[in-house]
DNA sequence: AGTACCACCTGACGGC
DNA sequence: TGCCGTCAGGTGGTAC
């Protein structure tokens, strides 16, 4: 499930093979995934140029074009990035892919369809028209106390809110939440100046493991919950089963003695 | 501004 | 064996 650590390992992978390469062809496989843009001018904006930069701002991955354009990538809930020299290596679920005169492919891969590939003249243009908040791994605290002031939602739904931070998914909004022994229906109006402060520093801290961590839960902490995300999954700390609730429409998994539901 | 609910999509899985 | 309901969840729409 691409969220922001997931999203900055493929901007890592695509830096570390695509990047400066010469685009030779371009194959648009499912053209559903192409946000407002036809095949052909993906084809042609693509055709003769290299990526010669990478930005990432939430969940977005953009790869800059040496003409100033840039391929927006956008990945859903199963998209990810393949680079690949036999055509054999080919994924399973390719939408769309770059063949470089090296000879070697990036893929965009795509099983569930929910990711979206586009172009864009300008990433500052593009995150306003998204509405995008701040990235949640690039924000002072006093950008963060900004972004939350005032809200009278509930904590889970608040963090996963693309317009107040821009990162955040299902899977780490639960994580943040365990690491602050928080139930995700407590209202955010509701926490201290103090605890705000440790959701700040906490989400930072999660975030920046699970990026060092290339977002493999395989390679996390003991301490994250992440790995125990499932019906069987016990607390990490404790040993207590995990309690799997419906928060806005999703689920989220919590140790219910250390985040006990509020008043 | 917030919430509840739905739709999009594919594949896995459990029940019968 | 096979059919069906349910679930996974990012985004975006609706209605309230």
């Amino acid at each position: 499930m691409p969220e922001l650590p997931d999203v900055e390992t493929f901007k890592r992978y695509l830096d570390a093979t695509a990047l400066h390469q010469s685009i030779a062809e371009t194959e648009v496989f499912n053209e559903r995934v192409l946000e407002g843009v036809r095949p052909a001018d993906m084809k042609k904006a693509l055709s003769s140029r290299q990526f010669n930069a990478t930005h990432r701002h939430g969940k977005y991955l953009f790869a800059h074009l040496d003409d100033a354009q840039w391929l927006v990538l956008h990945f859903g809930m199963t998209g990810r990035l393949k680079y690949y020299k036999v055509e054999d290596s080919r994924p399973q679920h390719i939408r769309l892919q770059v063949r470089f005169t090296n000879g070697y492919h990036l893929a965009y891969d795509c099983q569930r369809m929910f990711g979206s590939v586009t172009l864009a003249a300008d990433t500052e243009q593009f995150i306003q028209r998204k509405k995008l908040g701040p990235d949640a791994l690039r924000l002072s605290w006093s950008e963060f106390r900004q972004a939350f002031q005032g809200r009278r939602g509930r904590l889970k739904p608040a963090l996963m809110n693309q317009h107040i931070l821009a990162g955040i998914g299902n899977v780490y909004s639960d994580e943040i939440l365990f690491q602050m022994e928080l139930h995700p229906e407590l209202s955010v109006a509701r926490l201290s100046k103090e605890q705000m402060h440790r959701l700040y520093t906490t989400t930072q801290d999660v975030l920046q493991t699970a990026v060092d961590a290339r977002a493999d839960p395989e390679r996390f902490p003991n301490h994250f919950i992440t790995p125990h995300r499932h019906d069987e999954g016990t607390c990490p700390r404790d040993g207590q089963p995990l309690q799997r609730i419906t928060v806005s429409g999703r689920s989220a998994y919590i140790c219910p003695r250390h985040q006990p539901a509020p008043d």
